[in-house]
DNA sequence: GAAATCAGTTAGCTATACCAAACAATTTTA
DNA sequence: TAAAATTGTTTGGTATAGCTAACTGATTTC
């Protein structure tokens, strides 16, 4: 039934709106902030309120109620009407998996591209559906490998966002550059 | 009417799932595919039709016809029952800013975090809807840069990788690996 | 402890984005 | 050029994800 999805080559195995995702293989975006909140909220006041998630959400409250339903059939959140809104284990899981994402792309969009905050949130809020655990794993170590090695990090950045700000390319400069990094990574070890 | 939308802060403001996204703001997914693959089906033949856009996006042949209907109504391609399909100067404008998303992001994928070639296609993807311009065009002056870079470049990721894979980082080759970026600089510069 | 307020639910509605299957137009080909 | 095959459209339906407004349950507050 579901043949065409994964008969399909490149994106768009993936790239299909969401009406008639087969539900066991992938949670829809809508489900996925909601955990991430729910997560958000539990963290702060041990449980989780429709009020508050809708409000988090930028939705009413009408459509959290609905949405609730759903989580509870998927087994994602304990939850009965006019009850507190936990999350069971495999929703915590979930939420968490999704948090991390959020933060890792965030992190490199913030740290790395030097975007500003608030584009760097909302952009990662959006990634976030959008990358798998071993992609985010793979950026997750290039983030940390990029601030741990003396070739990269913060100075590496810093003359990143000069030049491309500015268009010129130094070359001249490279070797003075390099030796820096030396210094720098002695100053470090020691 | 869609004040809410304005009125959040972070992520929310533009994570809300698309049922009455205001139109003049932003294009759904689905449309940014649909131009996307039209632009691709008319630099290959001239025209795109509507079986082979039915084919490309995984999906039935009717659905596309209802999309067509709506892209026609903004103005984003040509198209009358039974005709050819072209972009407009408008469409296409949209179609090349959603291909070069998707190619810059696919590029810091593939080529950055070495993600293997049919993943980097499904990520980027689902990624190109998500980041916006100047987040693009920040990272297209990433990837440049750092393959201009002495410091940074293949070598870089290929030690990233090698470290990654092994997990440990042996900070005491770090001289050495400066001192070879400089001999591989002057031999690129002569 | 009753009234008022707040929070949660329900009901009915809209829009997007798909499907399948029947049907119609266009092309191909025999 | 008529039948067959292909391509495109229409129709009626589903699922998701939201909305508003009326209503109901729970909690304050006086």
């Amino acid at each position: 039934m579901f043949d065409l999805v994964y008969k399909l080559k490149y994106c768009n195995r993936d790239c299909k709106m969401r009406g008639r995702m087969p539900k066991e293989i992938q949670l829809s975006n809508s489900i996925e902030n909601f955990l991430e909140i729910i997560l958000e909220l539990e963290r702060r006041n041990k449980v989780a309120r429709a009020k508050d998630i809708a409000e988090k959400l930028g939705i009413q409250r009408g459509s959290v109620t609905g949405a609730l339903k759903k989580l509870e059939e998927k087994k994602l959140i304990n939850y009965e009407p006019y009850s507190f809104i936990t999350l069971t284990e495999k929703g915590g899981q979930i939420a968490k998996a999704v948090t991390r994402r959020h933060t890792v792309l965030k992190d490199f969009l913030s740290k790395v591209l030097q975007l500003e905050e608030e584009t760097a949130e909302s952009t990662a809020c959006r990634m976030e559906h959008a990358i798998d655990e071993s992609g985010i794993n793979r950026l997750a170590d290039f983030l940390e490998y990029f601030f741990q090695c003396p070739r990269t990090g913060e100075d590496w950045i810093q003359t990143f966002i000069e030049n491309s700000q500015s268009g010129k390319r130094d070359w001249e400069k490279c070797d003075q550059c390099l030796d820096n990094c030396k210094t720098r990574h002695k100053r470090n070890i020691f």
